[in-house]
RNA sequence: GUCCCCGUCGUCCAGCGGUUAGGACACCGCCCUUUCACGGCGGUAACACGGGUUCGAAUCCCGUCGGGGACGCCA
């Protein structure tokens, strides 16, 4: 029970072939959807469809905290706009639904009682501030911060006086003191990890709302996956993933644990240095499919065409790295995939941008345009922005180049204040994009958090906006700040100021 | 700090015991061209290091080093 140090018997693994293929992605609310997300996307897609299973959607929601309303919406949009569909969902139903784990409360807090019913998990009252302190105490003296088990060996009486006190608790995972756990990890093999290495993870919080680790768990088992298809920052919580199906006494699911996206420095694919939000690349101009070639890229689960290939389809070198959703589904191999995380250059993203764009034809192409940057729609938005400020409709274009333009780069003399320093300006203006990238996208929140913002660090109104219209505009002069700020949206926003703040960064030439 | 994963051109991939280590992006040069781009041709550029195993290692094993991830009442 506490040790496996074999591969799941014959039993298990042909019980397991039997099982109609299920996998899903379970993406969190939180913000923007994320291109990672798009990417483990695509590959539970083709996972499913090559075997004739199941994809589905799940939402993770469970973190009231993180909870941005705006967001499910978006990530469905996303994936949908990259070109992908799934047969189970919170829009679409099924028969294992709910799809959304706020909705499955009742379903967590009925099975936790079963680990708490048969010892594997108990409960902990400490505050999350006594938490945190013992964690910074434990990172000080360079251990590694872990929860010190004060509560694993409580007794009923201990519980109960606790709980007469109305002091809230969490429900924690009793991880065996010895022993390890071993899982295969299917393009790896098999990993194990020492149970002194586990941590006694929460699995239902105060708020009574269930962790990740605990959802997760029950919902893959109840929605019947064969197959998680995850990223590899998963691996090292996978034993507790493990364990718990052992308490419960469920059959395993196979993992695959997919390399991640890095930004050009190898970190993890992350916004302060990389556009990670599927809205900004929409919002730019990228088109779905280019998108989802590249992300078939990654990993190289694509095999290369064979020189037979190469010559009986007059195939051009560089189009073995082209290619559409339905040849990824017919020859996306997921034995192929390499472990090294790649890198999100964007780079090439924009060259096989080209490659698509290039390959429309004229008609194709104008549709193209029609249906995004000059869709009714965005230029209903533009017009009343510039109406009253032209005089000819030859200064459409003057006006609002910058809204058409993916380089901006005002100079000093134009976003510099009077009265302000180079490096305090800078400093100030990374300050605006924390605030926008905290606030909804409309004016009133745009306008409050810059204002609050302005107020906190001592910049006029004035000062404040003149730089963030020069940041986006590249000029002092543009059609309204905040209206503008709507147009263009979030993302690309976002995007701009990062740019601007980085480029500003760079050391100057001559 | 502890644990886990990974390691071929700058980047994305090929290679799965015997290759002049291949392709794509990027970069450089030449051609095409009124410009730019596209396109064509060519070029620079990699097996992290050290031990094994083997007649023979980029390929298998071990170690070192390097990179990454995890260590939350986030996912």
């Amino acid at each position: 029970m506490t040790t496996e140090t074999s591969a799941p018997t014959s039993h298990d693994s042909s019980s397991h072939a039997s099982r109609p293929t299920r996998v899903r992605i379970a993406p969190s609310p939180t913000g923007d959807p994320h291109v990672g997300t798009a990417y483990i996307g695509l590959l539970n897609y083709l996972f499913a469809a090559q075997r004739g299973g199941k994809f589905v959607l799940r939402i993770e929601d469970t973190d009231r905290t993180r909870f941005v309303s705006t967001s499910e919406q978006m990530i469905f949009d996303a994936l949908k706009w990259i070109g992908l569909r799934w047969d189970e969902g919170p829009d679409v139903g099924g028969p294992y639904g709910p799809y959304r784990q706020s909705e499955r409360t009742e379903i967590y807090r009925e099975y936790i009682q079963r680990l708490l019913d048969n010892g594997t998990a108990y409960k902990s009252f400490e505050t999350a501030e006594e938490l945190e302190a013992m964690r910074q105490s434990q990172l000080a003296a360079k251990q590694p911060p872990r929860y010190n088990g004060a509560h694993r060996e409580l007794t009923a009486a201990q519980i109960a006086a606790f709980e007469a006190e109305g002091r809230p608790a969490v429900i924690r995972l009793k991880v065996p003191a010895s022993g390890n756990t071993t899982f295969r990890d299917e393009l790896r093999g098999e990993i194990t990890f020492d149970h002194n290495n586990v941590d006694d993870q929460v699995l239902l919080k105060s708020d009574g709302f269930p962790t990740y680790h605990l959802a997760n768990v029950i919902d893959d088992h109840l929605m019947q996956i064969t197959d998680v298809i995850r990223a590899e920052e998963w691996i090292s919580s996978t034993p507790k993933h493990v364990l718990l199906y052992k308490a419960f006494g469920w059959e395993l699911p196979k993992f695959w644990h997919m390399p991640l996206l890095r930004n050009i420095d190898k970190s993890k694919i992350s916004k302060r240095k990389n556009p990670v939000s599927l809205n900004y690349y929409r919002d730019s101009g990228y088109l779905p499919q280019a998108m989802l070639n590249f992300l078939g890229l990654m990993g190289g689960g694509m095999a290369q065409p064979t020189e037979q290939e190469i010559v009986s389809k007059g195939l051009n070198t560089k189009e073995g790295d082209i290619f559409s959703l339905p040849e990824m589904l017919e020859k996306y191999d997921f034995s192929r995939i390499s472990l090294g995380g790649p890198v999100f250059d964007l780079v090439k993203l924009k060259w096989l941008n080209g490659e698509y764009i290039r390959k429309q034809s004229p008609d194709e192409f104008f549709a193209t345009m029609r249906s995004t940057i000059f869709s009714d729609e965005y230029l209903r938005a533009v017009a009343p922005l510039v109406q009253t400020r032209l005089e000819t409709l030859g200064q459409f274009g003057d006006m609002t180049s910058f809204l058409f333009s993916d380089n901006v780069m005002p100079p000093e003399s134009v976003w510099l204040p009077k009265k302000r320093e180079t490096a305090d300006t800078l400093k100030f203006a990374e300050e605006q994009l924390t605030a926008l990238e905290a606030a909804a996208w409309d004016t009133v929140s745009i306008d409050a958090s810059l204002k609050k913002l302005g107020e906190e660090k001592q910049w006029s109104v004035k000062e404040n906006f003149m730089l963030l219209r020069a940041i986006i505009s590249g000029s002092t002069q543009s059609p309204p700040l905040l209206e503008s700020l709507i147009v263009f949206g979030k993302a690309r926003t976002l995007d701009r100021i990062r740019r601007f703040i980085a480029f500003q960064k760079l050391p100057k030439r001559n």
